[in-house]
DNA sequence: CTCTCTGCAAATAATTTGCAACCCC
DNA sequence: GGGGTTGCAAATTATTTGCAGAGAG
């Protein structure tokens, strides 16, 4: 990764997903900065979304790109997600202490359905393929890294 | 919803995904059930998985053609998704416990990074929008829906 | 027989990428 | 000036859908 430059619209992006509450899609973005800079593409949101989030300046809610995996193990258990190769484990006999709806909902005005948890990890293949000195974040939200307790 | 009928391809999909511990995607579990059924299309592969989460006998993991969104706020917060719209909203001032990243290792082989959690829900313009009977499940893994206590 | 389902192919949708011009450092 | 960046357009990828014929009930 070499230098990153400052550039109009790199700024205007960034400025501009600040300022806002909400939290919008790469095409709604692209919408509004092009109120400042008409010209800009939405390739180069894109680009530059990208380039933010892996510096860590901005978090990308997931999703994106990564195909939809099936499970027909219906017992309850959780889930870990490779960030290297996107392959799923499972994690069974994993008991957390249950979250109070109430709070959440009382916090962002939205009626609570549930919740949805999942580990974001290596998994043993593309560990042992990890020799050379892998690019750190991919940029994509992964909350906490805190070793040996994580931030859900 | 009307009556479902019982098809040599559905059963298929539905047995091969039962014996496999892997949590293949559509275009995997399509290239497998292919062996016994070679006819069978990617888009049946896709209606079935759709039709089987939908009616609760296989789970489908997150992600499939939801958008990315950004976040420009970078303070430790949570995420409520909208199932109807698919707009994110903010859960600040929730204080969750840590999460022992030991045992999901330890169950899953996986090197664990990180966790991400994030509520589902309905949002206040589509809850108000709700009249009609809307559909249950969507079929999209949402784990629990304990009134007042959330399984993560 | 009657509908739901299937195969096939074309259509969407989100995101990525190749390329020549551009402009930040 | 040199190399990261941009706009544009074409290319990918994942998933959906229209349609006519097939097959489950």
């Amino acid at each position: 990764m070499t230098k990153m430059r400052q550039t109009r619209q790199r700024a205007a992006i960034l400025e501009l997903l600040r300022s806002l509450k909400s939290h919008p899609t790469a095409a709604e973005l692209h919408a509004l900065v092009r109120k400042r800079l008409p010209r800009i593409s939405l390739g180069t949101v894109y680009r530059n979304l990208d380039a933010l989030a892996r510096q860590g300046r901005i978090r990308k809610l997931v999703s994106g790109r990564a195909e939809a995996r099936f499970d027909g193990d219906l017992r309850g258990h959780y889930h870990v997600r490779c960030t290297d190769c996107g392959r799923v484990g499972d994690v069974f006999g994993l008991e957390l202490p249950n979250v109070d709806s109430a709070e959440p909902g009382r916090a962002s005005g939205f009626e609570i359905l549930g919740c949805r948890l999942e580990f974001i990890g290596v998994c043993p293949e593309c560990r042992r393929r990890r020799t050379s000195p892998h690019d750190p974040a991919s940029g994509t939200e992964t909350d906490a890294r805190v070793p040996g307790g994580l931030k859900p």
